[in-house]
DNA sequence: AAATGATGTTCCATTAAACGGACTTTGATG
DNA sequence: CATCAAAGTCCGTTTAATGGAACATCATTT
């Protein structure tokens, strides 16, 4: 984690962005100051004096009984006004996820990648009455964890894919969580070939999922959709056609999100 | 706006979260250097070297096209998680604009209290046809411009009130936009006297707003929420009416936020 | 096209401000 | 109430942010 922070000049926002995105990782439970001692690698006394400045501006908050750090809604404040912006990727992304709940009957859910995870930026239901709840808005996930993610990495650059991966193998053995290398690079070489990523019972036993990434004008993955449901939905004869329905809406999302013109060439999934 | 920078440490931080206020108040439309350079009242060196380090981030990013700088994606991928807390301001507040459209068949929004401005953070609409567009989400609004405005500032401290008014109307002079302190000051009085705020045309000639404030268990406004519709919809005689079903939901999101028993004296409306 | 003015970017010596190791306080637990 | 872990504070050191000024880029005018 701590070579996230990059190149030159301000590094104590550099270190408050660190631990907004520890904090963001870890949701409604909130983080005490040594789990983000952990998290960051950053001395006690730093921790503790950039959380007192966040919380003068409401970016970070305190429980008021159990003295946990969590995200405060000042972040949301500020953010919200990019939500609704048409041609960002959220209005757009949510569009499709609702145009593929819709047709496959199965949850459908639009994350972005953001540093070394990927977020749920939201998700849509199906009219199936079974529903996979693997994740919720706002959920962080490493990327590397999950169809989705593979997804992503898959469709990077090898060099950029492998830092991640060995950036988020060190941070999970740090948190005591798992995080298996040889697995992941399997995972991704399959989704390569596929052209899509397919997963099962990574989160949840009895849960598949088929993923593919969205990209930028320059072919570098910003986001992913995924299309989750019980394992009996998803038996082999059909996963071939839920890639297909996800490229479609892929192919949508980058076509609007990419000015005409731009659509440089992609890298192959 | 200097001046809201406060107390001890962090400083670039606190410059650096000044020009994420200053850029999401513009919103869509976003910000050039000088602007910001104006707003803020740095050194043009120091505003395009905090903005460097913001998009390094994707706190911050810039237009193809137009080079202006807008708020970036990132931030609102790390607020996702607070907006759907259950017990947060947003998710028991928006409750009740619902509920309050559905019984008014008006325009309804929430707003939130982010420093010197407020946001919009939803809106409900009701049945009646026309309806009163006066705020986006995501939209700010200095504290003082506007019904929920008013009715915040009027239910603070006199010496903060105070202190927002001068803030505010020499950063609106700066920025050359109308802020009428005399005006302002009547306002609030008035709603100080009413229990509620009221106005008249303030953003559109034809569009009448009421609105209350809430407030955290201190008594200070955190919040407000307000009816909009064109003026025919809101004669003299019902204003008392409207007032009457803001502050009953107003009591409802109090109760639900304030943990029982911390219900603290609430200063007078 | 050259000139003008305004905006954006880079440099670098100065100095304030962040740093973090060591110490103190708080509070939970047996 | 003694013990330990977590949270918070202090303060001398040094690093890293600062900002004035020089430079570059872009747009507009004559």
């Amino acid at each position: 984690m701590a070579d996230l922070a990059v190149e030159s000049g301000m590094l104590s926002l550099d270190r408050a962005i660190l631990l907004l995105r520890a904090l963001s990782s870890a949701g409604e439970s909130g983080l005490r100051l040594v789990d983000l001692q952990v998290r960051t690698e950053l001395p006690k006394a730093t921790v503790h004096r950039l959380l007192s400045a966040l919380s003068r501006h409401g970016f970070v908050v305190r429980g008021t009984e159990d003295k946990r750090y969590r995200i405060g809604q000042e972040l949301a404040f500020l953010a919200l006004s990019t939500l609704d912006r048409e041609a960002d990727l959220y209005v757009v992304g949510m569009r499709s996820a609702a145009a593929l709940a819709h047709e496959t009957g199965d949850t459908v859910c639009l994350l972005a990648r953001s540093g070394i995870d990927s977020v749920c930026l939201g998700r849509q239901f199906g009219s199936y009455p079974i529903k996979a709840l693997t994740i919720n808005v706002g959920d962080r996930r490493l990327l590397g964890i999950g169809a989705s993610s593979v997804a992503i990495l898959a469709s990077m650059g090898a060099e950029e894919c492998d830092r991640l991966i060995d950036t988020n193998s060190q941070l999970a053995s740090r948190l005591g969580t798992s995080y298996d290398r040889k697995r992941v690079r399997s995972d991704i070489e399959e989704a390569r070939r596929q052209g899509f990523a397919f997963s099962d019972g990574v989160f949840h036993v009895g849960v598949r999922t088929v993923a593919v990434a969205i990209r930028d004008f320059r072919g570098e993955p910003i986001a992913a959709l995924v299309v989750a449901a019980i394992a009996e939905r998803i038996p082999k004869a059909r996963i071939h056609a839920l890639a297909q329905a996800l490229i479609r809406e892929r192919k949508n999302i980058e076509k609007t999100l990419n000015p005409a013109g731009r659509t440089g060439q992609l890298r192959v999934a």
